[in-house]
This record gives structure tokens, sequence and C-alpha cells, in this order.
DNA sequence: TAATTATGACGAC
DNA sequence: TCGTCCTAATTAC
């Protein structure tokens, strides 16, 4: 269930990790046998993410796309060259001040694309041998006695460099594609505003949503409309503009829209500077930091059907909205 | 040990 | 709108 902030994070992972490197590709559960046979001894040369898509690419003209789907997850173990933010996300947070850094970072766009790592915000410590979960949150696990370790479980896809390994399960899509293919994918999708930033994407994504009959608590969850929301910032994004889920796009007024897009923006900034989805920006430090290390204390809406609306204290509301779960408040968002 | 759940997406009616 | 695919962790019994 990752949504996009998370893919923007594996993908620096295998920025700083892999490109670069001459990778040894297999499939240890054997159900890529193929595509990873037609990988293996390639060097890697680009990680990129779309929404929630990544495309690895490897010398020949080979592209790995990869979607994590509802459960998809990469392992990477080794010596890893950490994220200094990965490391904060596990209790390991230094007095610095996390709210201040990316809110107010000179250029929040430099931090993802950045793969040297000259900004600051991604400073890049010792490598550490470890395990590290990426999904829809990011786990470090125990320290590694061998490397490689034995693939545990169903390992679709296994990377290995000299120093570092990928494990890649439970994924909706991985196959290898051709440039042209790789084309085609991207130009279905809607735009990431990690990647198109400048007022076109705004006026695209405003426009489409503009024109559509279909329920705005539909469109945005569209990676044909705007790429990288799913079901968590779906809910948070429409409660934060205060709308009604139901209202058909067309409906929607212009400048809801706009805020939409423009908040999406900062939410997914903040995503994947932390990642974590904190959905509840403009706290102070204690409630900060209690929202930091609390789930719970993380969203408006998300998961707490029956539960007093933060702001006017009316129970969130869940109903199944094409097969997934919608939260709102019906007050704040009548 | 089995059922349930999940932060997706696609194709068949 | 429904069924289906992908996997592991958590919860229920």
């Amino acid at each position: 269930m990752p949504e996009g902030h998370s893919v923007h994070r594996i993908t620096r992972q295998f920025e700083r990790n892999f490109v670069g490197h001459v990778v040894h590709a297999s499939s240890p559960q054997g159900r890529f046998a193929e595509g990873a046979s037609d990988l293996d001894g390639r060097r890697m040369t680009d990680a990129r993410a779309v929404g929630k898509q990544m495309f690895l690419g490897f010398e020949g003209d080979r592209w790995l796309r990869v979607h994590l789907g509802m459960y998809g997850a990469w392992d990477f173990a080794g010596d890893i060259l950490m994220d200094a933010t990965i490391a904060s996300s596990n209790g390991r947070m230094g007095q610095t001040n996390q709210k201040g850094t990316f809110l107010e970072g000179p250029n929040p766009d430099a931090v993802v694309l950045d793969a040297a790592g000259e900004n600051s915000i991604t400073s890049i410590g010792a490598p550490r041998r470890t395990r590290l979960r990426m999904s829809e949150s990011e786990r470090e696990g125990d320290e590694l006695e061998t490397f490689p370790p034995e693939p545990v479980g169903q390992v679709r896809v296994r990377l290995l460099t000299d120093t570092v390994v990928a494990d890649l399960r439970g994924p909706t899509a991985c196959e290898v594609l051709d440039p042209a293919q790789v084309e085609q994918v991207v130009d279905r999708l809607g735009p990431d505003p990690l990647i198109d930033d400048g007022p076109e994407a705004e006026e695209r994504f405003t426009n489409v949503v503009r024109r559509k009959p279909t329920p705005i608590g539909l469109l945005l969850m569209d990676q044909n409309v705007v790429s990288g929301i799913g079901n968590v910032y779906r809910a948070e994004l429409l409660f934060r503009a205060k709308q009604n889920p139901h209202t058909p796009g067309r409906l929607v007024p212009e400048e809801h829209v706009r805020h939409l897009w423009h908040d999406w923006a900062k939410l997914l900034r903040i995503g994947v500077e932390t990642g974590q989805m904190m959905t509840m920006d403009d706290l102070d430090d204690e409630a900060w930091r209690a929202a930091m290390a609390n789930r719970a204390d993380r969203h408006w809406v998300y998961k707490r059907e029956g539960l007093p609306c933060r702001v006017c204290g009316t129970n969130i509301a869940m109903e199944e909205m094409a097969g997934r779960k919608l939260y709102w408040c019906p007050y704040c968002q009548a």
C-alpha cells in the first residue's frame, strides 16, 4: 500500500546504492526467472519514480518496471548507504527540528532529484551493515551475520551488488520494458508534483478534474488524473480541503481543486522527507513529536471511523467507495 | 490453524 | 460492480 512518497524514497535508495554498479539479478522464487536472466550482469544506470511506479534503468536499454500494489515491499540488506531521514524514522532522531528542515528547506526538489547528495538534507553517513524493509513504512531489522543473506519468503527479484542486496516481494507489477514501453506507461499517468512542478501540471490537473462528473474522492485515486495519491492521502487531502468526497469533479470550486494540487505537493514532500505519512502539519513541537511517535496521532480522518473529529467532534464516517474504504467528517466536509 | 486485513490496479461482464 | 492477482503480519478461534 505504498503511496507515492514511499516509491520516491525507495528510488532514492536505489540511486544511492545501486546506480553505477553492476548488478547480479536473480529470481529466488522463480516467477521472474526470464526477466532476471535478461538483466543479470548489467550495470544499473538510472532509478526513477513516477507516482507509484518505479523504473530501474540498465545498460542495453532495459528498464525494470515495478509497482508494489497493495503490499509489495523492497528489503535492502548489506552495507547500506542510508538517507539521514531513514535513521530518524527509526527513533534515532537527533536534536534537529525535522519539521523546520523540510517545511522551510531551500529547495525540496533537490532532495529528490539530487542523487549525488550534495544537499545537506540528504547528507550521507557511513554505510551501515543492516537490513531495511521499505514498503508503506520503513523498518530497520537485525544486524547481518553473513552477506548476502539467504532469501526469505517469496522473493520475486533479487538485485545484488558487491555490498548491497535488494529483494522484491509481493509486487503487482514487475517486468522488463524497452524505452518506448516505459514512455507509454509514463504518458498515461497524471502529473506527479515532484516531477511536474511547473504551473502546467496544476493547470492539467485542474482542467481534467473540472470536466469530470466523477466524484472528487474517486478522481484523486485515479492515477491517470494525478499520480501517487492512495487511500490515506485521498482521505486526508479532502479533509484538509474541507471538501465533500462525493462532489462531482466539475462542481468542486476551482480554488479547492487548485488547493488540492498544492496540498498534495506539500504532503508528498513531507512524506518523502520524513518517510511518514504525516498529514497534520501546523502542529506545535510537542504535538509534532507525538504524531511522529504514534500512528494514531498522525491523521485527521483515516482509520478514525466512529471517533470524534479532531476539529468539530462529529463522529468520523466510513463508507465503501469503489471497493475502497473512504473516511470523512460529515460536518467539516458537508 | 484459519481467517482477516492492507496505504492497488486491472480485466471481464 | 465484481472477481482476481500479489504476500505477510496480525487477529481470531
